[in-house]
DNA sequence: TACATTTGTTACCGATCGGTCACGTCGATG
DNA sequence: CATCGACGTGACCGATCGGTAACAAATGTA
């Protein structure tokens, strides 16, 4: 269900060169990444076998196993291609709100609020970071790497909203965020993160110039 | 180091019926629960065998059987352990702040953020509820439980300390500890949850009446 | 002392895990 | 047609998992 609005982004455009013509069949590494992100989200990475993985991508733990060196080489590859994701979803964002910086800030919160209805396991780099206690795992740097990449976006977000403090705005809102996101795993939709939008709009008005 | 601090409340106390008299030795299945809350907290807690946990506990498999039916038990046993220190928190954090309850509230944040500090492992209810995705795992309807406790006081603690919103306030600084939390795993340190006290303090004031 | 309860020890079970090997199949290219 | 690389299939490996059986040792109680 979620996995099917990225599903349409990323494979089909990025194959064209490898002229592979038949009836809209992607590539097994696709399928698998895809099939990793979905498994993982939906069941948590450990509690993913690899062979569930191939299957649900339609093909074998051979396969699986000549594209990806092991299964933490997966988990990173998984969560980049989170990342891009994320990456798109900003892209959309700038896009669809070019000139009111202001109303961008709002879209942003409206969009993240509705996020939270939709999509009751939170964030997969958070959960992975979560689930992943060894700090010398290489899925951590994949982790570390995305989340200060999101903060650099929110502060410039907050910045050209015209915040007093951008950086706290934007911490704020990140925790704002992550903790709706997470207290909806463990307090259900009833819980904080119902009102995670007028706390956003609290933040944005207390930090406003 | 945390652990060390209720390992005094609960088993010292409870054991005089059964005349224990022995240095100081606990018995089994108080060491088997804090082991487990210990390991789960470090490692995880799919990643932590029931093996380790014995060994942790000074004791061995068999013994942890007969005290506890399976590992979802001992998972939920480990869980209400941790919601009795909870509650530790709450009397004590009344207790010293008998009568202001603004600054009662005002403690409450510090505390809190003196917890992000040398507990980088975040919040362990979230984390089993992020971990255990299977839905009707035991282990759920206890951390809903403890959940909502935990939002009842601090509805209360709003309230008490004259918010002109205190269920906005409470939700609102429950996903901020939240967030913090999480994003101590994910982001570090020096990410968002940096700027957690000065984030509440900015809620408690925008909530003021 | 005699008994009952609680622990400790060891070996074991079936299942599943991540990962590999050998071989067979297919489709594209020359 | 021949070849080559990507893919599919199934069996297999060692390790680890949660959980159990059987028996010995310790412990408290009468």
């Amino acid at each position: 269900m979620s996995i099917r609005s990225s599903k349409i982004t990323n494979p089909v455009v990025t194959e064209e060169l490898a002229g592979n013509a038949n009836g809209g069949k992607t590539r097994p590494r696709e399928r698998i990444v895809s099939a990793a992100c979905t498994l993982f989200r939906e069941n948590g990475i450990r509690a993913t076998g690899v062979e569930a993985i191939a299957e649900a991508a339609d093909t074998n733990k051979m396969t699986l196993y000549r594209h990806f060196g092991s299964k933490d080489e997966l988990i990173c590859e998984a969560l980049k291609c989170i990342s891009d994701r994320h990456a798109a979803f900003w892209e959309k964002l700038t896009a669809d709100f070019p000139d009111d910086s202001q109303a961008r800030l709002l879209a942003w919160v409206e969009l993240r609020a509705a996020s939270l209805v939709d999509e009751p396991h939170g964030c997969d780099l958070s959960n992975a970071a979560v689930e992943l206690k060894e700090t010398d795992h290489p899925a951590h740097a994949v982790i570390e790497q995305v989340k200060a990449a999101q903060h650099r976006r929110l502060v410039a977000l907050c910045a050209d909203a015209g915040s007093r403090d951008p950086d706290l705005l934007a911490n704020t809102l990140a925790m704002l965020l992550e903790g709706a996101r997470v207290s909806r795993c463990a307090s259900g939709a009833e819980g904080p993160c119902r009102q995670f939008s007028r706390a956003c709009h609290a933040a944005i008005a207390a930090f406003r110039n």
